[in-house]
DNA sequence: ATGAACCTTGGAGTATAGTCTAGTGTCAAG
DNA sequence: CTTGACACTAGACTATACTCCAAGGTTCAT
């Protein structure tokens, strides 16, 4: 059992965005203490790790709240739900994939346009790298 | 030369979200008409695009604006800036990459775990998703 | 020549995601 | 038995990224 200070050590955020987190539904404590402290189980390190991950690669906390409710159950008909809703994400993950792709292309063809690279200095703006995405990978 | 609800409405922004961004320095019109009209070149919507782009995948507007900024200039010195600056940037896209295959994968895990699916049901939320990466792709 | 549909500016308002402060309580070490 | 590091709540404050509004000017088709 943690208490907030050491979950958030641990997990490397704050204090208050832990509460935060909670008052929107994030992550809960598993019980409190007689003095009313929030103890988490280790196991909420993962999930406060799922959350910033999530997060970084464009998720909203809403979003990313939906994620986490997600319990598919036997039940047939809250699984085809939950099926679809994670499909749809699987479609935006893909999107987003392709799309940090395609900048980091360009950020490469930055990075060896000039500085004694191999490649002439006409891409010498990332608009001007976007643009022409050949041989660099 | 287009108005600003032309370039708007090819790029699927609003008026005010382009007035914003230039605000900020991200996107200035080529000129201004004699009414004091914003005129943009048709180059601003891959402009706006990249902007799009960079901001769904996790940049900032103001990092955002510093990528767009990059010039290497022949200028050995500003050159290394430039490099340094793009490298991290790299970097940090890399991390992002890893993280999202690693949630894309945890999405369809849970996409296959029931309804019929050929995993057996123990994959049933997205955190226990994630901790059993194996097989899928 | 007038009305709709556009454009201008400045400034206020909103949503998201924290971050900080105040006032108070808990706990372990010296 | 007190001091320092931690915990609690409620609420104010901040940054980012828009979004909307008011009051007015422009363009153009009818």
């Amino acid at each position: 059992m943690l208490k907030i200070g050491e979950l958030a050590g641990q997990a490397k955020v704050s204090r208050d965005t832990l509460r935060f987190y909670e008052k929107h539904g994030l992550i809960t404590p598993d019980h409190r203490s007689e003095a009313g402290y929030r103890l988490y189980s280790d196991s909420d390190i993962k999930r406060v790790g799922f959350i910033l991950s999530a997060k970084e690669v464009g998720f909203t906390l809403s979003e990313i709240h939906q994620l986490l409710e997600l319990e598919v159950t036997k039940d047939q008909k809250s699984c085809e739900d939950v099926k679809q809703f994670v499909d749809a994400k699987i479609t935006v993950v893909n999107q987003r994939l392709a799309e940090i792709s395609r900048i980091k292309k360009s950020l490469q063809t930055l990075s060896n346009a000039c500085c004694g690279g191999d490649e002439p200095a006409t891409h010498c703006t990332i608009l001007e790298a976007l643009g022409d995405q050949t041989s660099q990978d």
